[in-house]
DNA sequence: GTGAAAGCGCTAACAT
DNA sequence: ATGTTAGCGCTTTCAC
C-alpha cells in the first residue's frame, strides 16, 4: 500500500481536534458533541477522507466482509449458489468476496491464503471444497468462523450445510422404477467432492430396494462434462441389452446423453428415459426438457450464512451438520418404460 | 480480528533471535546466515506460523491480490471472462478476488467499498461497470491501479479494454444482408452498460451501408433475458410484413426468439434467420445451434491484466483504450433469405 | 550478519 | 466531552 493520501490525522488537524475525537465522530460511538461531530465530518468530506479498513481490522474490528471459496466458479450450480449467498449476506449488511480456487486446496495454496484465515474476512464459506486432509485440519484448528457447504468426503468438526444427495438419487431412481424401468444405468462424475459417490450410493440403494440386479457395464465413469456423458451413453447404447433409462450424476452429462441418443436415433423419452441432477438452466433449454433433481440452493445459502453469522457474532453454533432434501423436477425426458403398462394407463384403457 | 494466534514475535522467541532476523529469514531478503534462516523456518513450521498479510500491507507491501468487480456474476459472459482473468493473474503469481456488485455502483456502495481502493488489493478490474459519474470520478482521482473492461458509456482517463461491439454488430448484420436478407429486425437489451447501444449502432450502420430502410417496429426493446426475447419476437412475427432475420443484442434473447418461432410454427432458419451475441454455452446446446458473435475473452483478459500489472509495478501505462474485434461463429440458425438465389446456389443449379 | 527503534492508521482504555 | 497513551504485526532505517 502506498501511503494513504488522506488519513484521520489530517481530518483531525483540519477540524482542529485530536485524532481520537475525529475517530469517534466518524464511527459514531462514544461521546462527541454534535458540534464537533459536524465539524469533523465536514472536514472529512472536504478532504475526501476514506477510512482505512486494514488499520481498523488490526485493532480488532470487523471488516463486514465474508469470503466464499469455490473450487469451480464456472460450474452453473456453484454460480447459482454464490448468487444466493450474495443476496443472503446483504440481509446482515455484509459484503461477499469470492475466491475461485480452481482445483484442490493444498498446503501450498494454504500458505498463500494465510490471509484468508486472518483478518481480511470476518468469516469464510467453503463451497464444495476439494482439499487435502492437512488443509482441512488447519481449518479445524483455526479459530475463524468457517462453514463448509456440500462437503461430504469425511467427518469434520466444522459446521456443514449440504444437500441430501443420497436420498435424492434414491428417489430419482425409485421414480424410474415405478415407471416400469428395470434396466437402469448410472453415469458417475469425478470423485473429487464426494457428490458423485453419494449419488451412486443412492442409485444402488434404490435398485437394491426393488431387488434389481445391476449389470456391471451399467455403471459408467464420466467427468461431469457434456462430452463425457455423450461418450458414456454411446457405450451404454452399444450393448445388446440396452438400458431403458439412465440416471446421470449431473445435468451436463444427461444432455450429453441426449446428443448420443439423437446420433443413434434413439428416441428420448420413448426409448430412453434420462434424469440429470442439479437443474442447471440448460436443463430447461434442451428439447426434450430434462427431468432432474434440484437442491434448494436458496435455503442452503440461508442456512450457511445464518450459521456463519452466529459464529461471527460469537453466539453458540447451532447444529453441526444440516442436510436439505432435494426436489424432483419432472420434465419431458422421462416416460414409462416401453411396453410397460402403468397403473394410469390401465385405468385409461 | 481476534488476536492472531502465532506471530513473528513468537517464532523469533522460539528460534532465539530478534523479530527482525526472523522477518528477514521468512521473507528471504536481507542478509541472514543460512544457519539462522533454517532455525527460524523450523520454528515457524513447528508453531504453524502464518504471516499476517494485513500488517505487511500496512507497512507498504503488496498483497498480491487483484480484485475484480462485476455487476452480474450470473451472466455467462461475465463468468467466462472472470474465469479467463483467474487463469491470467496466475501467470503473475497473483490471486484474484471477485466482488459481485449486483447493480449500480453509487456513492453509498463507494463508502462501504473504501477498502476496495485502499490496501486490500494491489489493483482493481471493473468488468462491465454500471456506475454513477461520481463513482467514476472517485476512481479517476484514486491513485490505485485500475482497469475498466467493456466500459463505453463515456470517456474516461482510466485505461479501458473492450470488445468492439459496433463493428461486430455491423459484420453480423452485413452477413445477413449478403445472404439476401432485407427485412432485418433488431432486439435491444437494457441500456445500462452501453453494450446494447453500440450493437444497435452497428446494426443501423450496416442497414444504412446497404441502403436499407429500417421499419419502426423492427427495433424491439428487450431486457437481455430469454423471456424478453421470446416476447419481442412474438411481436415481430405478429406483423404482416415479417422480418426474415433477427439480430439480437445477446444469445439469451435469440434463444427466446427460437422459442417464439417454434410456438408460431415458423421454421428456423428456413423462414427466419437468427443471430445472437456472446456465444454463451447454451448457444451450442439449442437446436438449431445458434449463429452468434464472440468476443475474444481470453485475449481481453490478458490485455486487462497486463495493463493492470504494468500500473501495479509502476511501469508506464501503455495504451489508454484497446479494442478487440469479435469473431463470427456461424452455426445453424442462419440461412439465405427465402426465395433468394445466392451465388453458391446459382453455381450448383 | 544481527538487533533496536520507529511507525504504518486506527481505536480501546484510561485520564482529564 | 475531549485528549493521551499504547499497541495490533510487520518492515524500513540505521546502528552495532
Amino acid at each position: 500500500m502506498k501511503k494513504q493520501s488522506v488519513t484521520l490525522v489530517q481530518v483531525a488537524a483540519k477540524a482542529g481536534v485530536s485524532v481520537m475525537t475525529a475517530s469517534r465522530a466518524m464511527s459514531g460511538d462514544g461521546y462527541v458533541s454534535e458540534d464537533t461531530k459536524a465539524k469533523v465530518q465536514a472536514a472529512a468530506k472536504a478532504l475526501g477522507y476514506a477510512p482505512n479498513a486494514l488499520a481498523r481490522v488490526m485493532k480488532g474490528g470487523r471488516t463486514n466482509v465474508i469470503g466464499v471459496v469455490v473450487n469451480d466458479l464456472s460450474s452453473v450450480v456453484v454460480n447459482a449458489f454464490v448468487s444466493a449467498l450474495t443476496e443472503e449476506v446483504r440481509k446482515y449488511e455484509m459484503d461477499l468476496f469470492i475466491y475461485n480456487s480452481v482445483g484442490q486446496l493444498d498446503e501450498q495454496t494454504q500458505r498463500r491464503h494465510s490471509q484468508l484465515l486472518h483478518g481480511l474476512w470476518d468469516g469464510l464459506i467453503y463451497v464444495l471444497p476439494r482439499m487435502t486432509d492437512e488443509y482441512l485440519e488447519a481449518l479445524e484448528r483455526s479459530e475463524s468462523p468457517i462453514v463448509l457447504v456440500n462437503f461430504c468426503r469425511r467427518e469434520t468438526t466444522l459446521p456443514v450445510v449440504q444437500g441430501d444427495n443420497f436420498n435424492a438419487a434414491r428417489d430419482a431412481v425409485a421414480g424410474l422404477i415405478s415407471q416400469g424401468h428395470k434396466r437402469i444405468a448410472f453415469i458417475k462424475g469425478t470423485h473429487w467432492t464426494g457428490q458423485s459417490a453419494e449419488r451412486e450410493r443412492g442409485y444402488r440403494q434404490a435398485m437394491a430396494d426393488a431387488h434389481l440386479q445391476i449389470d456391471d457395464h451399467w455403471v459408467q465413469q464420466g467427468t461431469f462434462s457434456e462430452q463425457s456423458g455423450q461418450e458414456a451413453c454411446a457405450r451404454l447404447l452399444a450393448h445388446d441389452a440396452r438400458p431403458t433409462a439412465i440416471f446421470c450424476a449431473n445435468d451436463e452429462m444427461a444432455i450429453g446423453c441426449m446428443n448420443a441418443a439423437r446420433e443413434l436415433n434413439v428416441q428420448v423419452p420413448e426409448e430412453l428415459s434420462l434424469i440429470g441432477f442439479d437443474d442447471v438452466s440448460a436443463a430447461s433449454i434442451v428439447r426434450p426438457q430434462l427431468t432432474t433433481m434440484r437442491h434448494p440452493l436458496p435455503l442452503m445459502a440461508q442456512a450457511a450464512v445464518q450459521e456463519l453469522m452466529r459464529r461471527i457474532l460469537g453466539q453458540p453454533g447451532k447444529r453441526q451438520r444440516v442436510e436439505f432434501p432435494a426436489e424432483m423436477v419432472v420434465r419431458e425426458s422421462t416416460a414409462p418404460a416401453a411396453g410397460t403398462v402403468t397403473k394410469r394407463r390401465t385405468r385409461k384403457a
